[in-house]
RNA sequence: GGGCGUUUAGCUCAGUUGGCUAGAGCACCUGCCUUACAAGCAGGGGGUCACAGGUUCGAGUCCUGUAACGCCCA
């Protein structure tokens, strides 16, 4: 039996204290059963979790309890991202302290406490929202097994030779003092302004170029034109001398010089962007640094050094002005490239960086993204476009502390990588000395690598660390591929991208057959919640506490897979009335099923029974058809509609049989009870990956003794079975529901309580050829109640009479089927 | 500038391979304390399916173009 009233707040804990303590969702190595496993996003570990995180982490969770259903030994890992950047910054602020001006020993050890308390507060959370996660296979990616398979990984790159340690022009990052990938650029509009300068050419006469950065002049190393440029036909191959610093540069074409923009005259500085970057390569230029890693400009600059880069910009074209070269200065608009991390413009630097060689393979990367099957489909877009638009190898190596090292000792004498055996890993080269000798020239004067991997380099090995590539225990020949990896939208250049690039390096495979894309929480239009806008609503916590688990669940799952939602607390108001309601039709229906336990569906015999038990079906074929596919909102609202349908019009409609069998002949009751029991079970089952929380309450107050399972989590999700569907039924059914429809139209239009005595109702017969199976119960419905004598007519006048009154009604414009 | 997505009731959204008078929830209005539920029930009003063409017996759905908004990338 239920309780009257359901209290989430108390027994949703008492539920994922019984899942814990049972093991209700332990991954079985040793079991038979085919396996679905799931990669699991390892949040950064650099803040709190939002609603955005509950949100995507949610929606896979329901396909991994659905997958749980239909039989298969799931595998759910939960991981944390605990290395590099964002939790170095994080710790940083949090800890007000500066990574660069500690020991790294201490920063270290500062972080790794510091992100077990994080740690515990997000796994409490994810338990709080009844995630059927096996906590016994969680991992963070600092912890040692996981720092031996990122090395692991690097070394089998290393081999392979597909990483590179290359001294080249990267992005740099002057606030985080650090190299960065592409995929971590944002682009940003700024105000700025677009000036014309004045060079004088060595030989006398002028040329004027346009510029947004006229503080890297230092940097210039020439002036490029388009060939085909009719005004500089006479001044290519001349010399121009710099404003203010004085050096000469040569005048160059180049088909990339824009015709089209400014003067079509453009200073090559190296570097101001990606193209001087090509121009410096392609032309064999001199290389003139003005900016240093700091952010300041370097001794190059003359009386304008040792300044950060926007006051130097300032007194640059201070004077400029002053000397009546600048020509003209435009305010515009236009993007830059800045740091997805701290929102700082992009310096390009040459510096000494790894690299994984992912151009060389565009063409592999974009024909696995055809292996995968993508959901939703067009996501599939996002990952070829990136791939197509990749300019720059990949940049792993970070000037930061706290990270995965890299395993490598650097020869001072011949320059060789000497490595570790995979034995010794992980290795920390930097407090470590190596083991072995330089192999090529036997010296012993190594050094030990300086950089740390950056943390997607870490996190793109989740399901090697999953399946633990490489160590005693792996699991990789039952879990590789894996079934299925969920994510937001916004990492698939980086995340999808990455995990795709090592296991195509590794196993030459795809790493995951599937891929689920779920959509942001958006605030309000166009705004992202993100940790860093610092805009999110009230904490997960808090609506959980105020508004349950399974509402937030229930709230998750509205949104169709990959689409973004607006946060409005409105809808959990929704949430909860389902499951109020779900609490109170299985209240009515256990007080009616008290005693009964032998359930028998050859005891449905009534015809609106059979019907309603044959919609179930349809609805139960339905829903396994949408979970298949990833689409667990459309499942959702299916269970629903017929939910609600169940209580609002069947319930009222077989009442009268469960407390007056008496009066509707042998078998009644049992067939209602039979179809009860039938029906809420598949319902608490079908809605059990949703809201777990009350359907495992539910089935406990009473299934659990006859079925003979201890969750039902662990109960087959319903199937739909076709020898249960009837046409017939269901007629019965509808019909049914079209005469209590009417007749509660015609008592609400005319004013009268819902249980007004009627005395008589005519229809036509003709249109109605089945009812007579169901005008029992037709009579006796909620809502229709006291219905003396129902007559058949075939005639299309209605009449429908009421006490002592005759009401001459014609139907046959709002409710044609009764009259 | 390129790619993708969205546009259906006041709001949030469903709407399968084209097929009865386009649906739901919320909000609004009216009525009802009915032996699961007033945190409830019953009923009602409300839409030129963004716009313009086209294909078709038939278009919210397919095709072409336009616009607005959003996301991603330059």
């Amino acid at each position: 039996m239920l309780p009257k009233k359901y209290k989430p707040q108390l027994e949703e804990k008492k539920w994922q204290d019984y899942w814990k303590e049972n093991q209700t969702f332990a991954f079985d190595p040793n079991s038979d059963k085919e396996i679905y496993s799931i990669d699991t996003p390892p949040p950064t570990v650099s803040g709190v979790l939002h609603i955005g995180h509950v949100y995507s982490y949610t929606q896979a969770e329901i396909i991994a309890r659905y997958q749980r259903m239909i039989g298969k030994n799931v595998f759910y890992p939960f991981g944390f991202d605990d290395n590099g950047l964002p939790t170095e910054r994080f710790v940083e602020k949090k800890k007000k302290v500066r990574g660069n001006k500690m020991k790294r020993s201490e920063f270290n050890d500062l972080c790794r406490t510091t992100v077990v308390e994080l740690e515990k507060q997000f796994q409490d959370m994810w338990t709080a929202l009844g995630f059927s996660a096996d906590w016994n296979l969680t991992y963070a990616t600092i912890q040692d097994d996981c720092q031996r398979i990122s090395q692991r990984s690097f070394l089998d790159l290393h081999k392979k030779d597909l990483v590179e340690h290359r001294d080249e022009p990267n992005m740099w990052c002057v606030e985080c003092q650090t190299a960065i990938a592409q995929a971590e650029l944002e682009s940003v509009d700024k105000d700025s302004s677009f000036n014309d300068l004045k060079f004088q050419l060595e030989d006398g006469g002028e040329i004027i170029i346009g510029t947004t950065r006229p503080e890297l002049l230092p940097s210039c190393v020439c002036i490029f034109v388009h060939p085909d440029d009719p005004r500089y036909k006479s001044l290519v191959g001349k010399n121009a001398i710099v404003p203010i610093f004085g050096h000469v540069v040569p005048i160059l074409t180049d088909e990339k010089a824009d015709m089209e923009k400014g003067t079509g005259a453009v200073m090559c500085c190296t570097f101001g962007d990606k193209t001087d970057i090509e121009w410096f390569k392609k032309h064999k230029l001199p290389l003139r640094v003005s900016i240093s890693k700091y952010g300041k400009t370097t001794e190059l600059a003359g009386e304008f050094q040792n300044l950060k880069i926007k006051e130097a910009r300032k007194q640059v074209i201070a004077r400029l002005e002053e000397d009546g070269t600048l020509l003209k200065s435009d305010a515009i608009s236009h993007p830059v490239n800045t740091h997805e991390r701290c929102g700082t413009d992009i310096e390009f630097l040459s510096t000494k960086q790894w690299v994984i060689k992912v151009m060389d393979h565009k063409e592999d990367l974009l024909k696995l993204a055809d292996k995968i099957n993508w959901y939703p489909k067009f996501m599939k877009q996002r990952y070829i476009h990136w791939v197509e638009n990749l300019s720059w190898d990949w940049c792993i190596s970070r000037q930061r502390f706290f990270g995965v090292p890299f395993p490598i000792w650097h020869c001072e004498d011949c320059g060789t990588h000497v490595t570790p055996d995979d034995s010794e890993l992980p290795v920390d080269p930097k407090e470590n000395s190596s083991s072995k000798n330089c192999p090529k020239c036997n010296s012993t004067n190594l050094v030990g690598d300086l950089n740390i991997m950056d943390t997607w380099t870490t996190s793109s090995v989740t399901p090697q660390v999953n399946y633990k590539w490489g160590e005693e225990n792996s699991l990789e020949s039952k879990l590789a591929p894996m079934s299925m990896r969920p994510q937001a939208h916004d990492i698939i250049r980086t995340w999808a991208f990455y995990t795709i690039v090592k296991s195509w390096f590794h196993q030459q495979d795809i790493p995951w057959k599937d891929i689920m894309i779920s959509g942001h929480v958006l605030y309000k239009k166009g705004e992202k919640i993100s940790k860093k806008k610092g805009n999110a609503p009230s904490g997960p916590e808090q609506l959980i506490e105020k508004y349950s688990a399974d509402v937030i669940r229930y709230w998750t799952a509205g949104a169709k897979l990959g689409a973004d939602c607006y946060f409005e607390e409105q809808e959990f108001k929704i949430a909860a009335k389902l499951v109020t309601k779900l609490f109170n039709a299985s209240k009515f229906a256990l007080m009616h099923l008290d005693g009964f336990d032998t359930p028998d569906t050859n005891k449905i015999t009534f015809a609106i029974d059979k019907g309603l038990v044959s919609l179930l079906q349809k609805v139960c074929t339905k829903a396994n058809q949408h979970l298949e596919q990833y689409e667990y909102s459309l499942a959702l609202s299916e269970i629903e509609t017929f939910f609600w349908d169940f209580c609002d019009n069947y319930m009222e409609l077989m009442k009268h049989r469960i407390y007056n069998p008496q009066d509707h002949g042998e078998g009644s009751k049992e067939s209602a009870q039979n179809a009860l029991y039938t029906i809420i079970f598949s319902l608490i089952r079908l809605l059990a990956p949703f809201i777990p929380h009350i359907t495992e309450e539910i089935y406990h107050a009473f299934f659990k003794d006859i079925e003979k399972v201890d969750s039902v989590h662990i109960c087959a999700y319903p199937v739909g079975d076709d020898s249960f569907i009837s046409e017939e039924d269901e007629k019965v059914y509808f019909d049914s529901k079209t005469f209590v429809g009417a007749i509660r139209k015609f008592k609400t239009e005319n004013r009268l309580s819902l249980n007004t005595e009627l005395d008589a109702i005519e229809y036509i017969g003709s249109q109605f050829p089945s009812i007579e199976k169901g005008l029992n119960d037709v009579c006796r419905a909620s809502g229709c109640l006291n219905l003396k004598a129902i007559e058949t007519l075939s005639s299309e006048l209605s009449v429908i009479e009421f006490e002592d009154r005759t009401l001459g009604v014609d139907y046959t414009a709002k409710a044609p089927e009764v009259n």
